[in-house]
DNA sequence: CATCAACCCTGAGAGC
DNA sequence: TGCTCTCAGGGTTGAT
């Protein structure tokens, strides 16, 4: 499922020109075809493909998990969820829609934006003010201007549960299961941990554990997991996510999985330990 | 404020 | 082989 590190490398995708394909950057839009209406939050399906038609894609950024396409006036924001993917690919290739493709945007240059989501929680919208969709958003974990001191003081303004609050878009924005898994690790904290209970120095410890694993992630292309394959090699490279059982690479016990806030956590019963519970 | 269940969906994998 | 059943998983919403 796509988090930060695998939405950024799809952002410098469609930004980049190669031999194979040419940049999105500059690209106008010709049509818009809407194959899943629940696909387009807002407005409705129909208004959003008339507004984008003849809009020419100025710069692709990403917020948190969201791309952001920039145009003549106002954005285009789409959110990947659990399975979306997106592509350019040459416009004959894709006149009839593939088998996930919810919503295809075509190009006077001869491409197309595909915007494939097998399991249909993906969503567009277009905006003309981006806070109406990113006001509550967290602030960026890669953002060096967030500082130590900072961080910990936002640990300890909650009394929630440390995993929770990592993938909660509000705190931070942009980290999912995996990454969430990954960075408690790094970082010898529990996924229990209670985030007042954290110490300055585990906090400096996990902001660090946090941008190690984005970066890592980004630098890999992102982690190809489930049967979306995106190209990415980081799912080689986990310490405990889907390593349910394996030896901890770190000291050998078992990595354990149990539901913290609803979701799987991979964590390792011996190098990340309560604080309440170490030295007992 | 923190937690939790339900919901949205599909396909993989298990059980038969 | 092929059917039915269960369930993960991000984010939102509503209840406790």
């Amino acid at each position: 499922m796509p988090e930060l590190p695998e939405v950024e490398t799809i952002r410098c995708n469609l930004m980049r020109a190669d031999e194979d394909k040419p940049s999105i950057i500059g690209q106008v839009i010709e049509s818009v075809r809407v194959y899943w209406e629940k696909t387009i939050q807002e407005p409705d399906a129909s208004s959003f493909a008339q507004t984008l038609a003849g809009m020419t894609i100025k710069a692709v950024q990403r917020r948190g998990k969201f791309l952001q396409f920039d145009l003549d006036e106002g954005h285009m924001l789409i959110h990947l969820r659990m399975s979306g993917d997106l592509y350019l690919v040459p416009k004959a290739t894709c006149l009839d829609p593939g088998t996930h493709d919810r919503l295809i945007i075509h190009f006077s240059n001869g491409w197309s934006l595909v915007f494939n989501d097998t399991r249909k929680f993906g969503r567009a919208w277009y905006v003309q003010d981006l806070q109406k969709v990113f006001g509550k958003l967290g602030t960026e974990p890669l953002d060096e201007t967030l500082t130590d001191v900072q961080f910990f003081t936002m640990l300890q303004s909650y009394k929630r549960q440390i995993k929770p609050l990592l993938m909660d878009q509000h705190f931070l924005a942009g980290i999912g299961n995996i990454y969430a898994d990954e960075a408690l690790f790094l970082a010898q904290v529990h996924p229990n941990e209670i985030s007042n209970n954290i110490t300055q120095t585990q906090a400096q410890a996990l902001l660090s554990a946090i941008r190690s694993v984005l970066e890592e992630g980004i630098q890999r292309n992102g982690a190809s997991i489930d049967w979306v394959y995106r190209g990415g090699e980081f799912q080689n490279y986990f310490n405990v996510y889907q390593r349910t059982g394996e030896p901890c690479k770190v000291c050998g016990t078992a990595i354990e999985k149990k539901f913290v806030g609803q979701r799987g956590t991979h964590y390792c019963p011996n190098c990340q330990v309560l604080t309440k519970n170490k030295g007992a």
